[in-house]
DNA sequence: GAGGTCGTCACCCGGGCGGGTGAACGTGGT
DNA sequence: ACCACGTTCACCCGCCCGGGTGACGACCTC
């Protein structure tokens, strides 16, 4: 799985190693993982946790580019360890890789929405750790294969991320967009009237003017179009 | 990237090799991979073709495990072709990994949709494109980091599958379900009362008890609760 | 057979909704 | 200066919608 940009990579960190930081309750996987990638020339381990409790502050002491950590640990998980890391201040916040045990696709989703960049099984070959490491410090991403299945079967069950439709929202007006958004919430004329500081006589030509100008026939229309187009989406 | 199932994999085709079919406009990649994946002394190159038009037949004829497919191709393109071999009768299809020149983000989706079980980077190595094949040929999957890293993105953009809420599904009858569905896309009772054969009546009293048991005040907020509760989810 | 749930349908009533028309004000373009 | 457009508001009207009440048959449980 090499590319350009992992070339790349090898060859700024020769100048500079990849700083990295391992946390992980185990102290053998902690010391193995450890000796393995300084064993690399191209990367330095700066450090070391046994608690996502302490990671916060050793990211900021240590600065790393990339950071091991193992997803069930005891007191704090690595996935709030993760998200703690990503709610950091400043924009320089290090790649994280996931580690687990077994194959634990419950937490993939979660583990990739609180930002990492790798999921890793902790079978893996030293020359996997290695490239991962390389890869995720060159920008990219790499997840172990059976996590990369999953991902895909759940990537391919959703629906596309939908961009607002150009024609829903190129024919409304912004305010006609506004009332629209809040008819999609389910209230009534005077609920809006009342949220928008309006007369509900305004609220009924805004809807009747979006009616028109969509081809649509009631408010319930408007719902399913705002929804369909993207306007609004479902998860609030 | 190894883990117990590539290990299985590999034992199991040093018996079974495991047959695969090139397809690639280039005559050039079609022997250079051809030549290096047969070198293999799991692996079998069973076909090749230069258009997607030829796929289906050789699959049928020659029974590969995996295809590697370029994506861009004169008159059917990868995408098409991959769509037509999953469309092939019978659940005994080979498995495609998909091959792009450059980063073509824009064919990532609609190629997994169509059922690829990897994607890579042409500028791969022969250890890529091997331990790719033996991977995909194992019943997982394998991105390239740049597509990962892309796909992830995208991934964690996408509102979670939502598996419909109990609490809407368990308080309603199958056939107010119906109803709720139906009232959902936005018609009217009369509509519904004639595509469901029924009184207009009834359905104003099946649309009665959905909004009672649901603490619901108008169809509005059914329409809202039938997306947000996942019974109906934007992209139709 | 008694009781419960579900699905079907009827009548009446009140109210929110949508349609039509008109108008005022401010902004921006030519 | 003029017009177009967007935003705001008013009055009137017709009607679909939602609420209440009651009913009938089918099915299932006990």
């Amino acid at each position: 799985m090499s590319n350009p940009s992992t070339v790349s990579t090898a060859g700024f960190s020769a100048a500079h190693p990849i700083r990295i930081l391992i946390v992980d309750d185990q102290a053998m996987v902690r010391q193995g993982f450890g000796a393995l990638l300084d064993a690399q020339e191209d990367m330095s381990v700066v450090g070391s946790a046994a608690d996502g409790s302490e990671v916060v502050d050793l990211v900021r002491t240590t600065r790393p580019d990339v950071v091991l950590m193992d997803i069930r640990m005891p007191r704090v998980n690595g996935l709030d360890a993760t998200r703690a890391v990503f709610a950091m201040p400043g924009d320089q916040h290090p790649r994280v890789i996931m580690l687990t045990t077994f194959d634990a696709d419950e937490y993939v989703f979660a583990a990739l929405q609180a930002g990492a960049s790798g999921f890793l099984l902790k079978d893996a070959t030293a020359e996997d750790l290695a490239g991962a490491v390389r890869v995720v410090a060159g920008g990219e991403a790499l997840l172990a294969p059976s996590i990369t299945q999953k991902l895909i079967a759940d990537y391919v069950s959703r629906p596309a991320a939908r961009t607002p439709d150009t024609r829903v929202l190129g024919a409304l007006t912004e305010r006609e967009l506004d009332v629209m958004r809040l008819v999609a919430t389910g209230r009534s004329n005077a609920e809006l009237a009342a949220e928008l500081f309006l007369s509900e006589q305004t609220i009924k030509t805004h809807v009747s003017r979006i009616l028109a100008k969509l081809g649509l026939r009631d408010r319930t229309q408007i719902v399913v179009t705002a929804y369909e187009s993207g306007l609004v989406s479902a998860g609030s």
